[in-house]
DNA sequence: CGGACCTGTTATAAATTTTTTATAAAAACA
DNA sequence: TGTTTTTATAAAAAATTTATAACAGGTCCG
C-alpha cells in the first residue's frame, strides 16, 4: 500500500505542526487546513484516507465540516475537542465521527488509533468481506451467510446490517441510524428501525428472542457485535 | 510541560502575596486581581490553567465571578472563603467550583490540592476512554467494564457514571447531579439520586456496602474517586 | 393481470426502566 | 446516650421503550 494520506483540519498552529510531525514520522502524506472552509475544499480535490478535524474552528463550527463532509466522504473522521461533554461526543458521533479525542491528547494514543482505523478501512477492500462470529458478509458480492448458508436480505434489512457492521461494537443512536438508512427527515421514525431491526435478527439471529448480534442498549440505540 | 499559570482573586494585599510566594516557589506562574471584575478581564485575556477565588470580594460577590467564569472557562477553580458556613460552600460546589478551603488555610494543603488538580486535568484524558482502577469506560462504545468483563448500564445509570467520571474527584453536590442528569425542575428529588447511585454501586463496586468508587459526603452529596 | 415481495403503518403484548413508597441502617448532632 | 437527620435498600407501581404480528398499498415481474 502506498502512503496513507491525512487532512488535518485545525486553526492552532502548533497543533497541525505537532500532528504534521508525528504523523510524516509515522509514514503518512500529511495534507493541512486551518479552517473549515479550506478544509472542505481541500478534502473536495484531494480525497484522503482519514480525517482529522478540530471542533474549534474560527470560520465554521466543526460539527458543520463535519455534516458537509459526510455527505459525500465515508471515510474515518477523528474529531478533537478541548471538551469532554458526552453530549458534544454523541452529537459528533451522531453526525458519522469516527472516533473521538479531547485535547490534550498524547500524539502515541492518537497514532493507535489512526493505525487502527487505517487497517480497518483497508480490511474490506482487499478482501471486500468480514466475519462477525457465524455472520459472514461479502461486500461485493452484496451477499450474506449464516452458518455458511445464505441468507436472503431486502435492500433495507441489507443497508442496516452494513451500517452495523462498519460500526462493529459501538452503539449507534436511533437518530443516527435512521439518518443514516431514511434520511434526516425520518429522525423520529423509531418504530420503523425496530420493524426492521426485528427482520434483520430473524434472518441472522440462532435465536431472534435472545440476539447476539444486535443487541438492543434500552433508551438509546444499538450495538452489532 | 511549561509553567502552569494561576490566576488568584482575592481583595487582600496580604492573602495575595501569600499566594504569590507560595506558588512562584512551587514552580507556578502567578497572576493577581484584586477585584471580581478584573479577574474576569484577566481571565478572559489570558485564560489560566487554574484559579484561586476569594469568595468574599468588595465589588461583585465570588459567587458572581464563579458564575460569570463558568459561562466559558472549565478548568478548575478553587474557592476561598472566610467562613466555613456549610451553606456557602454548596452554594459554589452547586455553581460549579472545583475544591475549597476556608481562611486561615495552610499553604501546604493548597499546593497539595493544585498539584492533584492541575495534575488531573494534563492527564491522557483522551475522551474515548478512561480507567478508574478496576472500572473502565469507553466513551465511543459507551461500554463500561469491571474487572474487564462488560457491565449493563441503564442510560440514565450511564450518564450519572459519566457525569461522576467527568468530575473525578471532586464533591458534586446532589442539586448539581440533580440539574446535570434530570434537569432543573428535579432539585429536589434527592431521593431518585440515592436509588440510582445504589444501582450504580451494585454494578460497578466490588462491595456495594462499602463502596470504594462513589463515595457518599453526607450532607453535600458524593465523590467519585 | 395476478402473485410475490417489500415498505410503511398500526395495534398490542412484552420487557425494561424510572418513579414512588416504605422501611431499615447509618451518620450527625447535641 | 438518645434524638434527629440523612442515607441505603427493597419492592411496588407507573411510565416508557421495545418486540412482534398483521395488514394495506405499492412495485416489480412474469
Amino acid at each position: 500500500m502506498s502512503k496513507a494520506e491525512i487532512l488535518v483540519i485545525d486553526d492552532e498552529a502548533h497543533i497541525r505542526k505537532l500532528l504534521e510531525i508525528a504523523l510524516e514520522s509515522n509514514g503518512y502524506k500529511v495534507w493541512q487546513a486551518a479552517s473549515g472552509r479550506d478544509g472542505v475544499i481541500l478534502a473536495a480535490n484531494h480525497p484522503p484516507d482519514l480525517v482529522i478535524l478540530d471542533l474549534g474552528l474560527p470560520d465554521k463550527s466543526g460539527h458543520e465540516v463535519l455534516k458537509e463532509l459526510r455527505t459525500w466522504y465515508a471515510k474515518p473522521v477523528i474529531i478533537l475537542s478541548v471538551q469532554n461533554l458526552e453530549e458534544d461526543i454523541i452529537n459528533a458521533l451522531d453526525h458519522g465521527a469516527t472516533d473521538y479525542l479531547t485535547k490534550p491528547f498524547r500524539p502515541g494514543e492518537l497514532m493507535a488509533r489512526i493505525r487502527s482505523l487505517l487497517r480497518r478501512d483497508s480490511e474490506p477492500s482487499n478482501g471486500a468481506q468480514r466475519k462477525f462470529g457465524n455472520i459472514h458478509i461479502d461486500f461485493i458480492a452484496r451477499l450474506v451467510k449464516k452458518n455458511d448458508e445464505q441468507v436472503k436480505l431486502t435492500s433495507t434489512e441489507y443497508q442496516l446490517l452494513i451500517l452495523f457492521a462498519k460500526n462493529e461494537g459501538n452503539v449507534l443512536t436511533h437518530h443516527y441510524i435512521l439518518k443514516e438508512i431514511w434520511g434526516p427527515s425520518y429522525l423520529e421514525e423509531t418504530q420503523y428501525l425496530r420493524v426492521f431491526v426485528g427482520q434483520l435478527r430473524k434472518k441472522i439471529e440462532e435465536d431472534p428472542h435472545n440476539p447476539q448480534h444486535i443487541i438492543t442498549e434500552s433508551g438509546v440505540g444499538y450495538r452489532f457485535v
